[in-house]
RNA sequence: CGCGGGAUAGAGCAGUAGGUAGCUCGUCGGGCUCAUAACCCGAAGGUCGCUGGUUCGAGUCCAGCUCCCGCUACCA
């Protein structure tokens, strides 16, 4: 079998703030399951995360806070980086882009790009707050939209028309940072033609991406190329950032959205200095399937800018698919980091530990694949008491506990199938092949839904076949009852292991399965041997108690402002 | 203003070669008692956002409209 390499990112996290349930829907949690079974197929993968750390909100916010920037990030990037490990998120590596060898791949990137003249040098008028000492690009500068007059816009898109707009196009603009008057200066600025790609990006996204990009991704993108292309700026007049590393460069940094994605490529380089090995073929074998996992708001640059600067440099792949996702509402409403509407994920850990497989389950099970979808914390103890402790759980339990009760743990010697049961074996067989379609297609809604059919249909045989009437009668029928259950129960096990780590660990030392199991060990018939010892009966999952959910609601009021 | 995505049973969602509307949860009824009152079977419940149009026939195609989300911002 020859194996495929895989890189597989996650979106940065921007280090201003914790991980909230949004985000692990819309990136993470999918991202996990899609590398996690890659590698039960026995591929090349390599799964990248990192902390994006620069950009104009981390400067407003470490000014907010008192604090330097470099202390923020840190104590972002740390907390970030533990509830993602306590969470069971498998990056293979999760860089920063604050470090050292980030600064330079990003540096060289840029530098390259400018020595093969794939930038365009223009100096504009911006404008400039005296006060501050600093130019105010996008949002340091409010004022009136030209197009309808509203008194609020900002320097780069006016909320009540829409429109985008440049700074220098406001009326009566009003710094946001001192409320002074803002004065125009001359500053030079480097830019990435992105219209000179126009032909490339259609030829490579509409034409030969049609058919198996999401809708959502595939639209927004199209709208892109249909309005035309236009150069965008990749450099800023910052302090905090990585420098320009070019004559003219100096008070100049990085436009964050630059030299964020290349942060996945640093990542890689890091990870491979520490593992002995060569980052080049997660870049730029021509074989590698580069998959970015986001959310609907990172597409464009995804899709489009990135792509143009890969392209632009040269050597590297482009992506084969991003499958980004719509947003997760709470409660019916937005998330919003700034009015405290979310759930942290570092407070999920605290407030429900062990319970990580559930909020997996949860928000897998609602993810927001096509349109927003919506957490509840009702929805949340619905679906663990209604499905994995009734569905799945119970199947286990009463599965173990028979095979103790008649056994004593042993799994018995099966005697002939009936017609039944090789029905029900034969259908337990199909469900793996159609959670793996669903997974290579991006449907993690869908292949949980048909990982709790096995279950389901393990429910089913036991009501069925009664074994614990027939145990009275035939008790070499039985034999064969409980013998097939176990099967079913493995296969459960194993197909659960992207879905649900902790779990299918517990469930494969119950059954005495190795842990290590791979994807293909599914298209077996037998996977508990006669004669294995059953572990003591464990339950795997356990209700969520009423006052569990009334508090989290409490704290969902009272804590947001 | 524009562009993209969405609007389907009480809730969450499927449903593109147009042809009697499906799934999970909830509800109601029945069965079972091995199991965390958990499981299995059955039933009720929908003018498929609104208004027109094309068609023998449209959730599925076309036009217009309404509402929600997004379109480089403290949001994935």
């Amino acid at each position: 079998m020859s194996k495929n390499r895989y890189t597989i990112t996650a979106a940065l996290p921007y280090t201003n703030g914790p991980i909230h349930i949004g985000h692990l829907a819309g990136v993470y949690v999918p991202a996990d399951i899609y590398a996690r079974y890659l590698r039960m197929k026995g591929e090349d993968v390599f799964f990248v995360c990192g902390s994006d750390e620069h950009g104009v909100a981390i400067s407003i916010q470490a000014k907010r806070e008192g604090k330097s920037p470099k202390e923020l990030i840190d104590h972002y990037h740390n907390m970030i980086k533990s509830s993602f490990h306590d969470f069971g998120i498998s990056f293979d590596h999760y860089g920063r882009t604050s470090d050292p060898i980030h600064h330079k791949t990003a540096s060289n990137f840029f530098k390259k790009l400018h020595d093969n003249d794939d930038f365009v040098e223009e100096t504009t008028e911006q404008l400039y707050d005296e006060e501050a000492g600093q130019f105010l690009a996008d949002r340091f500068v409010v004022g009136t939209c030209p197009h309808c007059g509203h008194e609020e816009a900002y320097g780069d898109q006016c909320e009540s028309c829409g429109r985008s707009l440049n700074a220098t196009d406001l009326i009566n603009p009003t710094s946001t940072l001192s409320g002074s008057v803002p004065v125009t200066k001359a500053t030079k600025h480097w830019f990435l033609p992105l219209n000179q790609y126009q032909t490339f990006l259609e030829d490579w996204i509409l034409k030969g991406r049609a058919d198996n990009w999401k809708p959502n991704v595939y639209g927004q993108v199209k709208s892109w190329l249909d309005d035309g292309l236009k150069a965008r700026a990749v450099t800023r007049d910052l302090d905090w950032g990585i420098p320009v590393p070019v004559p003219g460069g100096e008070n100049k940094v990085l436009y964050v959205w630059f030299d964020a994605p290349i942060g996945y490529i640093s990542a890689t380089k890091e990870w491979a200095e520490k593992n002995n090995t060569d980052w080049k073929p997660y870049w730029k074998d021509k074989n590698t399937k580069l998959i970015h996992f986001i959310g609907k708001d990172n597409i464009v640059f995804h899709c489009i800018i990135f792509p143009a600067m890969l392209h632009a440099e040269g050597s590297f792949v482009l992506p084969t698919n991003v499958p980004a996702n719509e947003f997760l509402n709470l409660e019916g409403q937005k998330l919003s980091t700034s009015k405290n509407w979310a759930v942290w994920l570092h407070e999920f850990l605290e407030d429900f530990p062990g319970k990580q497989d559930v909020l997996r389950y949860v928000l897998t099970a609602n993810a927001p694949e096509n349109k927003d979808n919506d957490f509840t914390w009702h929805d949340f103890q619905a679906r663990n008491d209604n499905e994995l402790v009734a569905v799945y759980g119970n199947f286990i339990n009463r599965i173990v506990v028979l095979t103790h009760k008649y056994y004593d743990g042993v799994v018995p010697v099966p005697n002939t199938n009936t017609q039944v049961d090789e029905v029900t074996l034969a259908e337990l067989l199909t469900l793996p092949k159609q959670i793996a379609a669903s997974l290579e297609s991006y449907r993690f809604r869908e292949a949980s839904q048909l990982l709790l059919k096995i279950a389901r249909l393990g429910n089913k045989y036991l009501a069925d076949e009664e074994p614990w009437k027939q145990q009275k009668t035939d008790p070499d029928r039985v034999k064969t009852i409980m013998y097939n259950g176990l099967q079913i129960a493995a296969v459960l096990a194993i197909a659960s292991t992207p879905f649900l780590p902790q779990t299918a660990d517990k469930l494969k030392q119950i059954l005495g399965l190795h842990l290590e199991s791979k994807w293909d060990d599914l298209t077996q018939s037998e996977f508990v041997y006669a004669g294995t010892v059953l572990a003591p009966t464990e339950l795997l999952f356990s209700k969520v108690e009423d006052e569990d959910i009334q508090a989290q609601l409490l704290k969902l009021k009272n804590k947001s402002y």
